[in-house]
DNA sequence: ACGGACCTTAGACTGTGTCTAAAGCGAGAC
DNA sequence: GTCTCGCTTTAGACACAGTCTAAGGTCCGT
């Protein structure tokens, strides 16, 4: 994986009208691939590891960045941070009340009836936000 | 209305083990009733048009109380801030993307399927969050 | 080499929410 | 009527997420 993994994301920067520089590979290589919706300051603290002089204004500028240019969603979903979501297909969310973990829900798990007979709402986009204990 | 509301406001709060001051009761009178789901500033704000000399911190303390004792929903819809809801009834919310409104959507309006049959998760509560622009 | 566009950096700054310590208040006890 | 004790309120300090600024670094094209 390695090489060629640092070379996919450089291709996939590109595609997307971002440079890619080193600050924004290391980040891309962890942000683009968790599933763990990762808030900026767990971005920051995981790339600080590969790339130990990263500052936090860079971490921030680049996953605004990757929003702005369509590699990564932002979620507001609890209280205090914003996270950071590489999953671009529609999807649902649960949130685990207990230790705050999201997982993500599969769109055709779940089927949202009457969106388009809502009056007075042009809705863009929906998801059910769920929140419960794992089983 | 006037007398009697407040009558019936510290009522309210006396069923729900909150003790009546007119700090309480001047927040109550607002956040209980309104249907804007304001922030916290929001309601300091408000309050203070009654009551000028109440603190920022007894705003929060008694929006955290009122949602502890049951009175008010808290709900985090956006960034940077926590929203309080006086509507206790499940209900979804449609946000305004120009404006940032948040709007009550019945329950009824729209129906989610397959819930219950999720597999791993133990439901507690959940709700649609819609997005889009006003028609 | 040089210039210029773009990127990164440290730290200041803003806004939301919490905490602390001291003062205020009010319903009984006497 | 005054005391007292628990509860409430207050101002301001504090903590943290997120943004902004100003200065310096990097990468190319010439
Ligand atoms: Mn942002
Ligand atoms: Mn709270
Ligand atoms: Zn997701
Ligand atoms: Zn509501």
């Amino acid at each position: 994986m390695t090489a060629s993994t640092v070379l996919d994301e450089a291709e996939l920067l590109e595609r997307h009208g971002v440079l890619p520089s080193a600050q924004r590979l290391a980040i891309a290589q962890y942000v683009l691939r968790t599933d763990e919706h990762p808030s900026a300051d767990q971005v920051f603290a995981k790339v600080k590891r590969a790339l130990p002089m990263v500052s936090r204004a860079t971490v921030y500028n680049t996953l605004n960045l990757f929003v702005d240019k369509g590699l990564l969603r932002a979620h507001v979903l609890a209280e205090g941070k914003v996270v950071f979501d590489p999953n671009l297909a529609p999807h649902h969310h649960f949130i685990d009340e207990e230790t705050g973990a999201i997982h993500d829900v599969p769109w055709s798990a779940l089927a949202v009836s009457n969106v388009d007979a809502l009056e007075g709402f042009d809705v863009h986009e929906y998801q059910v936000v769920l929140r419960g204990k794992l089983k």
